[in-house]
DNA sequence: CGTATATATGGGAGCGTTCCCATGAAGAGG
DNA sequence: CCTCTTCATGGGAACGCTCCCATATATACG
């Protein structure tokens, strides 16, 4: 049977509440009574009962983390995997414990779930739909949410700037004078792959370049066989361009796979850029070229504004954007030697 | 202020006895009382404490997760990220939470953390110092250990058996015709690493191949860059092999990069080999041949075997062994057309 | 009709803490 | 010497549930 405070009382020989305020460490104590009490503690292995605590004190430190996963289990996603990972580490920096939840069909089930369990705060990654949004709203539980998708301006929300990071994929292909270009984009009801497309579109336009439609593919998933496949299509109709860019890196390592089999040198017949900077993009062959996403940043942000808000803090801003960054690998022609210079 | 079976007890017109009959689903009801007691829950939006309930029923259906990480976080690793989302999985499944903690430096200070939040028991995953084997074996908490290093045979421990699956990669590298071959072998204190060397030597050996030491690389970590480097090097003291085993995937990955990069064939001038069977061993370029090890059912029969310890069953194998499989793709040849038999 | 059994309900103790309040002892200031 | 703080300690209520026990009514059986 575990220890209690009584059990530490009675051998320490004094009163719980005298092991309480040592435990707590709020209230006056002799140093002669701790010195007791803490012998105790150690002769009996003594943990306090966190659940006990919690109910009084009414607050666990715990923080829920609710991850949307529609095509793809979570934690070995490359990138919200890396968010998870921050948020998993900022939050033990803070002493918060972590609930992971990832339900495939976000119900409200593993939300009552998570609310039952009394945690202090919620961090909802991913896009959720808006019944489960105005759900948490209704309760009194404090939540920021990370890469959604919603305009709800009353909801914290962290997202990547990707309208510029869309701008800066073509930026760069236009410094390395690349002109023919297409574009695989994923879902785009997803904020995130609509954004990068619509920045990526207009800085061409800007410099007068207008794709046409078949020169998007838009994809139903966001994943390395669209990209693959996409390939592999457009090899077919003979009508390879001189870039692709892809709305995340797990496509355009697709399209990487897919050119090299057929031949295909990168970038020399094509260059390949994608966004996102996972893990593998340094790693694929050749180096993939992409836009990096603030995903570690993201997940400590989350962590942090969480905590304000379970302080009690209301006056945060609403919106937190995360600049992106330009990565240039091997899968592109660095932009100082660019073609249009030659 | 959230609602309480007191209120719901007031609004229902029963007693507090009544209204836990109801929520816990145990004891006599009439089917009225029920009907006004659960009209009562949605009006006030009732959810029951979890904390309270675990309080006195003494169990909590959370479940602890502790993995160690020297090198890598965890969420996004592509071997560990694939335990625990299976681990996620099948939690949900069964209607328990999972608390993931993650600490870098292994004390007993994030185990302390998950005994004192009461979880019904506890995953231990990666090599845990024996120290910490010890702490939780004291304790009278139920775990398992997935992939770990220990011999303990008082510890449930479910592992892969790379042993046999270094073998496997030996039987193909031979069916292959390669005979010159070379071997970049991760940490060897780390039971996987050193098992699958292991097979893989005994198998050669077993066809009067032996490995010279010179023709092993002994990694200090198993990541990308001891494969990438390796290549490097032997191929500054111009003595390629035809073919390469790693003991991971990462690895090989890098040996794989490494090669493209100096204008290596693969697989026709040199053949690599990894283990693992990672997502992105699929998508490598070209992709990755490799033995694939039960990820998956590790995480699933973690949460299985637990729940069974945590229901009193004791009578459990303390061992459980999963067997690797073949997984033959673009890095090497296809053994039916292997090379001596030409 | 009396006794046993199934059905139904309410009251109270208890889970392990924290927090509030009461009570003292000791030292400071007049 | 008396009063007012500061320090120190103990007791009891409360947090929101479940579980045990007591009680009541209905049904069954001889």
């Amino acid at each position: 049977m575990k220890a209690t405070i009584h059990d530490i009382a009675k051998i320490a020989g004094v009163s719980k509440s005298t092991v309480s305020r040592v435990i707590s460490g709020n209230g006056y104590v002799s140093p002669e009574a701790r010195e007791k009490v803490l012998r105790a503690t150690e002769v009996l292995n003594y943990r306090p009962n966190a659940l006990a605590r919690a109910m009084v004190s009414r607050h666990t430190r715990n923080i829920g983390v609710i991850i949307y996963r529609q095509h793809y289990p979570i934690a070995s996603h490359p990138f919200y995997g890396k968010i998870l990972d921050s948020i998993l580490e900022t939050a033990a920096q803070m002493d918060y414990s972590i609930f992971v939840s990832t339900d495939q069909e976000i119900s409200s089930r593993s939300a009552d779930f998570l609310l039952e369990k009394r945690v202090d705060g919620l961090i909802l990654i991913s896009r959720l739909n808006h019944e489960l949004i105005d759900y948490f709203k209704g309760s009194d539980i404090p939540f920021v949410m990370v890469n959604g998708s919603t305009d709800d301006q009353d909801v914290i929300h962290l997202v990547n700037d990707d309208l510029n990071g869309g701008r800066m994929a073509a930026d760069h292909f236009l410094a390395c004078g690349y002109r023919s270009i297409a574009v695989i984009a994923g879902p785009q009801d997803h904020r995130s792959h609509s954004l990068r497309l619509r920045g990526f579109r207009a800085r061409l336009a800007e410099s007068g370049i207008h794709l046409a439609d078949r020169q998007i593919c838009y994809a139903a998933t966001s994943q390395f066989q669209e990209g693959y496949q996409f390939v592999h299509t457009m090899r077919k109709e003979a009508q390879m361009p001189e870039a692709i860019f892809a709305t995340n890196d797990m496509m355009a390592i697709g399209a990487i796979q897919a050119i090299s089999e057929t031949g295909g040198r990168i970038p020399t017949d094509i260059a390949v850029m994608g966004f996102d900077d996972i893990d593998f993009a340094a790693m694929s062959n050749p180096s993939l070229t992409t836009v990096k996403s603030a995903k570690s940043q993201m997940g400590r942000q989350a962590v942090e504004m969480l905590d304000q808000l379970i302080q009690g803090n209301t006056d945060l801003p609403k919106r937190a954007q995360f600049s992106a960054e330009l990565i240039v690998r091997s899968s592109t022609h660095s932009s100082s030697l660019s073609n249009h210079k030659e």
